[in-house]
DNA sequence: GTGCTTGGTTACCAACGGTTACTGTCGGCG
DNA sequence: CGCCGACAGTAACCGTTGGTAACCAAGCAC
């Protein structure tokens, strides 16, 4: 057998780098959090998410799409609406990434107090 | 108190934004996985870590030092030698990205799977 | 001196993320 | 009739970033 020792994503060509692509990309994470309690549409998603340009907010959608995390509805009405709904599969990676969020606001001050020690070292350098 | 809505991350100007981004780091997660067993040296992470780039690992060990997910420690040895190790903070990232790719591993067929028949569909279209 | 090892740094380059501006469609309004 | 505005993007551009290849410094063995 050939054990891939816990890790697996340290070989490279393992497909579970891809995944972990997704999931470490910034907006993805945000946009799952944004679904989280409920359909929204593409301008609702961007006021939601502050700083987002349409381009990069359709990429991760349509990332997103093909990865089976959310559905694209697209009602055929005058002014064209876009519903945007995760799917179960999306659903199940809010779990773990509010794992992640909560770890980020426990640790945040001291990770921002790590950094401006450093930084006060590096200045003094 | 301001209740900033569960999530928080949604405004740029959050510095929760800043631990996500860090996190959300492909290299980031590889360096934890790595060293969660113990300390390694540069080029034992390089090898364990495939394809990376030297200078990126530099990159992202700085930036985790900086963070202070782990500590650098040089040795004046003849050939040089740098052991980095983690930090208990860096440590305490070791469950919740356990939990991701938990989750990646679980649901990396049908991700794999969904992704297959869009591109079919995409083809076909 | 030359070569070897380790742990990087320094150009250099392509690709991607991001910003701003524009498009298409249709209803409503003047 | 003709123009405007809303929505959901797309197009063109551009700067930062990730990545590659080459080089560097220190000391010891030869």
């Amino acid at each position: 057998m050939v054990t891939i020792e816990r890790g697996d994503a340290f070989d490279p060509d393992c497909p579970t780098r891809v995944v972990l692509d997704r999931i470490g990309d910034k907006w993805t994470v945000l946009v799952i959090g944004s679904l989280e309690d409920g359909s929204l549409r593409f301008s609702e998603l961007r006021a939601r998410i502050g700083g987002v340009a349409p381009k990069v907010l359709t990429q991760t959608l349509r990332a997103m799409e093909r990865d089976g995390l959310l559905t694209r509805t697209v009602h055929a009405q005058v002014p064209p609406r876009v519903d945007y709904e995760l799917t179960p599969l999306g659903a199940s990676l809010t779990g773990p990434i509010a794992t992640l969020t909560d770890w980020a606001e426990t640790h945040l001050t001291q990770i921002l107090g790590s950094r401006d020690s450093y930084d006060a070292a590096a200045e003094a350098r």
